[in-house]
DNA sequence: GCCGTTTTCGGCCCGACTGTTTTCAGTCG
């Protein structure tokens, strides 16, 4: 997304957010959060204020075009600073806690005078909740547990959260010390470089011919200023080395651990780092791959080039269009996917039991079938599957009759509701979907989101080998928020030859491009090109889904 | 707030779950 369209998007979900927390009603806050989602499609929006004509978006009517004018051609917004105003304080604080929501976190404040997590955290230990109507034993432990999890969260954040922050830093820093020396090499290192889905910090390396105390001086006051001017939640950690040991430290610095234990170096002076692992006989190895040292094993071997390639996916499946939630029509996520070099592209919108995300009902069907059809004459040079995200129902069958599920091209079966079953039903449930002839993947395996959401409780080698016997493919969710299956189960997958699918899960035309967290992960996975199933060609692709 | 119209107001998104109640409110997906 560009840089105006975010801030468009971030303010729309802003007040969208605050209007929740002021009991507005629903379908306003409804309104807000679909004109957001429509922006991420938009991509003339200062031609359009300034025209008058973003009015003529779907979803943005008197109102909202009235604000977002404002906001683009001056940069203020009184609705939401109104809203700020009124808000109470501690509120949104408050209802980051999974279970609260503004209703009860209004009764705490008011009732309780409690205006803040820690404040939230004394009063559960004086067992003060329990005098409040509506609060009783259960809501308060959840509290406690969900404090918990906010407070071992601390410090984190997610891998899509700093990585244009970054980019713009780094930027700067390489500015700003091309002014003040003239030799001087610059790069991300650790967590970042290696492009951990949940980083802890973000790491950059400087090496510098001649580190004077004037030159340190100015780095450590250009981060400082840069910080408190871009104000981000996590730690920034500069390393400065000489330039004859920054390709060592930059090796050094990246880690992993694991991958680092078995490479000792007597040496610290080298030119670059794939002199480094030459003295192993290794191949450099690239750093997103350098996680467990399994990777080691795979470069003695020569069999690194077997791993995915960064640029190694013909297409992808799991695309949502305004048939369901997704932003964009089916044609215009088509021709995003062709801009994206993809040959083929599989739509699967929300099966009929996702009710709150608008899922297909068996009498939209033959519509939708027809559109794919009028698209796919259109745009002959990508391949369009017509397929569903077919809810996998509470005793693990699909949501439509077979007769339906045959006519599509592809399923994908996810479990989107009771997510509370215990392991051994859930495991069941899961396996059941798999054995269905008519399932092609399994959707978001675990359901986890990163920093927000434990994934259910699941016999995941059970589900891996099962899917493997029935030649499923299981997906690998590349939304940032989730990267669910974890790259971690990559021994797994690889030992059982487990097909696995890089899917973006795309819910508008820029969520195409989350498909590159997907390969990051199967990358640390180790996956081969051969297990992933959209490097395949269409034709391929067409047969494998046929015989399934 | 948006939309559409049988045009200026009514429908939009519904069901499950949970924990608290003593018949339901709040939250979530």
């Amino acid at each position: 997304m560009h840089h105006l369209q975010e801030d468009v998007f971030t303010l729309l979900i802003e007040i969208q957010l605050l209007l929740e927390l002021n009991n507005e009603n629903p379908f306003k806050i409804r309104a807000f959060e679909k004109a957001a989602k429509k922006i991420t499609d938009i991509q003339d929006l200062e031609d359009r204020a300034r025209a008058g004509t973003l009015v003529e978006i779907e979803g943005i009517g008197k109102s909202i075009s009235e604000i977002l004018t404002e906001f683009i051609t001056q940069g203020t917004c009184p609705v939401r600073d109104e809203l700020q105003k009124k808000l109470p304080k501690g509120l949104l604080e408050l209802t980051q806690i999974s279970g609260l929501g503004p209703k009860k976190a209004k009764k705490l404040i008011n009732e309780l005078e409690i205006h803040s997590v820690r404040e939230l955290e004394y009063a559960c230990k004086e067992n003060r909740l329990l005098k409040l109507k509506g609060f009783g034993g259960k809501i308060q432990n959840n509290i406690i547990k969900e404090i918990k999890r906010l407070k071992s969260n601390d410090g984190k954040v997610k891998l899509v959260d700093p990585i244009v922050y970054s980019e713009t830093f780094l930027k700067a820093l390489r500015q700003q010390l091309s002014v003040n020396t003239g030799d001087f090499q610059v790069s991300e290192t650790g967590e970042i470089r290696r492009k951990c889905e949940i980083l802890t910090k973000l790491e950059y390396l400087i090496g510098l011919q001649k580190a004077s105390g004037s030159l340190l001086k100015i780095i450590s006051e250009f981060k400082n200023q840069y910080v408190k001017s871009n104000p981000f939640p996590v730690v920034i950690q500069i390393h400065i080395v000489d330039t004859d040991v920054f390709a060592y430290e930059l090796f050094k610095t990246t880690g992993s651990e694991e991958h680092l234990k078995n490479l000792k170096l007597e040496k610290t002076s080298f030119s670059k780092e794939d002199e480094i692992y030459k003295t192993f006989g290794l191949p450099w190895i690239s750093p997103e791959l350098r996680e467990t040292g399994h990777e080691i094993e795979l470069a003695k071997q020569g069999k690194l080039k077997d791993i995915l390639p960064i640029n190694g996916l013909q297409g992808i499946f799991h695309v949502h269009t305004t048939w369901s939630d997704g932003s964009a029509s089916i044609e215009n996520m088509v021709k995003a996917a062709k801009a994206n070099g993809f040959r083929y592209i599989g739509i699967s919108d929300h099966s009929q039991s996702a009710f709150y995300a608008n899922g297909l009902k068996p009498e939209s069907i033959n519509a939708q079938e027809k559109e794919i059809k009028n698209v796919q004459e259109k745009y002959p040079e990508i391949k369009i599957f017509w397929g569903i995200e077919s809810d996998i129902l509470e005793d693990g069958s699909l949501d439509y009759e077979a007769y339906i599920l045959k006519r599509f091209d592809f399923v994908i079966a996810s479990v989107h509701s009771r997510f509370k079953m215990d392991q051994k039903q859930m495991t069941e449930r899961v396996l059941n979907a798999i054995r269905s002839p008519y399932t092609h993947f399994l959707g978001h395996m675990t359901g986890r989101l990163l920093l927000g959401r434990e994934g259910y409780a699941l016999d995941i080698e059970k589900v891996i080998t099962e899917a493997s016997k029935y030649n499923v493919a299981i997906e690998l969710n590349a939304n940032p928020m989730r990267l669910d299956v974890d790259w971690r189960y990559g021994d797994l997958l690889r030992k059982n030859k487990t097909l696995v699918c890089i899917n973006p899960d795309a819910h508008s035309v820029s969520g195409l491009q989350d498909t590159d967290y997907g390969v990051w992960m199967v990358r640390k996975a180790l996956l081969p090109s051969f297990q992933i199933i959209n490097t395949k060609d269409a034709q391929a692709i067409t047969k494998w889904l046929k015989d399934r």
